[in-house]
DNA sequence: AAGCATATATAGGATATCCAATATTGGACA
DNA sequence: TGTCCAATATTGGATATCCTATATATGCTT
């Protein structure tokens, strides 16, 4: 795969991609995990996707409610604005990589 | 600033936006860390810079050709291949995030 | 030729990012 | 109620990523 032959598999955008996601519906963690994999060919292990979860809780971004067994993650107001500056500021980095 | 609150300043992606910076057209160091600059905000330190530049011409993806005082990096056909192949795979991560 | 600025380079270390392994929780269903 | 399974969670560590500080090289100006 020339992905890890480049070297650089795009690390430090999965919470960028889990706010993103969350941005357009909520989910919960295997949901996530699972549209992660779609995406990426890879699916995010447990040990990454719920600390990740927790970072961006921690942070105020995404807030999770129980139903039942699963916890239904969404985005707080906070996170909303965040997610839509954060999307101004890709695509500002990545704008043009498109454009091909 | 919100990338900063947010926790992710997207790292992991310094290799990939120097590679496709190439793959539209030749350049030297400090012309790279300029348009580095004017995506991102921040402009990478040498320390940064140079050593991403190595390990790409370590893996064979550029080359760089020395005019006097400078060197002027550009992709190999090996490089060209893989900018083509992490594009579609970013495409395929972020394809998306552009359409809001 | 000497001094200076610019460009490139390297070593060492700090932090971010992610995973393996393991633990816990809650519901389903016998 | 007890067992099983899926979902969530945590710990510890491996690696990637980047910067600070420093060094080297080249050309320009005086």
């Amino acid at each position: 795969m020339y992905i890890e032959k480049f070297g650089c598999d795009m690390r430090g955008m999965l919470s960028f991609l889990i706010l993103f996601l969350l941005s357009k519906k909520p989910m919960y963690g295997e949901e996530i995990a699972a549209e992660l994999e779609k995406r990426r060919g890879i699916k995010p292990k447990a040990g990454t996707l719920y600390p990740a979860l927790k970072e961006l809780k921690k942070n105020g971004l995404i807030k999770g409610e129980k139903k039942g067994k699963i916890i239904v993650y969404s985005l707080t107001p906070e996170g909303h604005k965040t997610a839509k500056y954060t999307k101004e500021y890709f695509c500002k980095c990545f704008g043009d990589v498109f454009k091909d």
